[in-house]
DNA sequence: TGCTGTGAAACCGTTCACAGCT
DNA sequence: AGCTGTGAACGGTTTCACAGCA
C-alpha cells in the first residue's frame, strides 16, 4: 500500500464531509461485524457513486484490495489516522449559554479524537460551575492561560455576535489552531489559524429559499 | 426589471449562502444608511468576486441600475422576497434539550422569515412548561395536530440519533415541508419534503482534517 | 471473475472581459 | 464615464469506462 506526496492545499469540504460519513458507515459496518465491503456496497449505504468513494480515498493513498474491496476495520483505522482523529483534540467552548452547554455535553463532541476540555464565560454567577456532564465552566480572563494549560487546540465561539470577533482573535493569540464560529459574522481568516464561520441561520435560509422555488 | 423564468431546479447552496450573507451585509449597509452599492463595494465586504455577486442575482432577474449599482433598500426587499422571507415560517423543534432550547430562544431563528412555535419533547416533566424565551413545550403526541393548527412548515430535529429517521418520518406525515436534522444520521429525503442534515460533527472532523493535513 | 485505481469525458461553478444601458 | 448583465474561458469536481491486479 503506497501513499502519495503528503497533501499542502486544503481538502475541499465537500470531500472531507464524505469522508466523515464514509467514517460513521464504516463503524456502522463494524458493529454489523462486516469484515469486508465494496465501493459498491458502500456507496449503497448513502447515495453516492461508487467512483466517487474510490477517487476520494485515492487521494490519500490505497486503502483497498482489488477484486476484494475494502476491510473495513482496516479502512476506519486509516481514515481515523487520515481526518487527524488518532490524537484527541481538546475543545474549548466560549459562551456557557444552552447552545456552549449543549455542544459540551453532546456525545458527538466528546467522541473519537475530541473532548470538551473547558466552557468560558463572562458570567460571574456560572463561572467555577459546570455543565451536566462536568465540563467545568472558567472565566474568559483566564482564557490564554488554560489554552496552553489544557493543551486546547480547537476553540468554539458560541457567544453573541458582539464578542465574536475579538474573542476569536483572543483565542487565537493563546494558540488556538482552529475555530468554529457558531455567532452571524464573519470571522475573518487569522493568520496561522483556520476559521469555519457557520451561522445556522443560513440553513435555515436556505430551506426557506429552496421551499419557496419549489412553490413559484 | 424583468424576471427570468420561474425556476424549478434548487438553487445551489453555494449560492444560496452568499445570497444570505449578502442580505446580511445589506441590512449592515441600510443601517449604516448607505442608499446605494456597487457590486465592487459589496464584493470588497466579504472578500467575493463582483462578477459572482451580480451572476448570482442574475438568476432571478434584473435588480440594478447600470452606471450606478444596486439600491440597498430595494435590493434587500426583493432578496427578502426571493428567499421565501415575506412571509413568517413558523418553525417546530422536536427535543427540548439544551440544543433545542438554545435554537428555540435564539434571535436568529426568531429574526425575519421565522418564529418558532414550539417545541416538542417525550419527557413529562418538561411537557407544559416554556422555553427562557416563552416558547411552549408539548408532548410530541400532540405533534400532528399542533403541526396543522400552528401551521408549522419547518421541523428541525434536536434529539438523539436514534429517533431521528422516525420523527422525520412523523414530521412529513403531519404536514412539515422542510426539515433540519442535527441527530448525527442521514434522513433520507422524504417525497415532498426538504431534508437538510447537518451534523455539526462533521465541521469539528473538517477542521481536524484540515489540521492533520497542515501538519504533515 | 470481481474489484480497485485512474485516465478521459461530462458537468458545474467561478472568473474574465466586454457589450450595452443610464 | 460607470456600472450592470452576460457570453466565453477557465478550473475544479463528478461520473464514466476500462486497464490492471488479486
Amino acid at each position: 500500500m503506497k501513499r502519495p506526496e503528503p497533501r499542502t492545499e486544503p481538502v475541499p469540504e465537500a470531500t472531507s464531509h464524505r469522508l466523515s460519513l464514509l467514517l460513521r458507515s464504516l463503524r456502522s459496518l463494524e458493529a454489523a461485524g462486516v469484515r469486508t465491503a465494496s465501493s459498491y456496497e458502500i456507496a449503497a449505504r448513502f447515495s453516492l457513486n461508487s467512483a466517487q468513494i474510490r477517487k476520494d480515498l485515492a487521494q490519500f493513498g490505497e486503502f483497498g484490495v482489488r477484486g476484494v474491496g475494502y476491510r473495513v476495520a482496516d479502512l476506519k483505522a486509516h481514515l481515523k489516522d487520515l481526518m487527524g482523529l488518532g490524537v484527541t483534540h481538546a475543545i474549548g467552548i466560549a459562551g456557557a449559554g444552552k447552545l456552549g452547554q449543549a455542544l459540551a455535553d453532546s456525545p458527538n463532541f466528546n467522541a473519537e479524537g475530541f473532548r470538551v476540555a473547558a466552557l468560558f464565560d463572562v458570567d460571574g454567577r456560572k463561572v467555577g460551575g459546570c455543565s451536566r456532564t462536568g465540563v467545568p465552566i472558567r472565566d474568559v480572563q483566564a482564557l490564554d492561560g488554560l489554552v496552553k494549560k489544557l493543551g486546547i487546540d480547537i476553540g468554539i465561539l458560541a457567544i453573541p455576535e458582539a464578542g465574536a470577533v475579538p474573542l476569536a482573535q483572543r483565542m487565537a493569540g493563546a494558540g488556538v489552531r482552529a475555530i468554529l464560529n457558531f455567532a452571524p459574522v464573519t470571522v475573518p481568516a487569522l493568520p496561522g489559524v483556520l476559521v469555519k464561520n457557520l451561522d445556522l441561520t443560513f440553513f435555515l435560509e436556505n430551506l426557506s429559499f429552496q421551499l419557496a422555488i419549489a412553490k413559484a
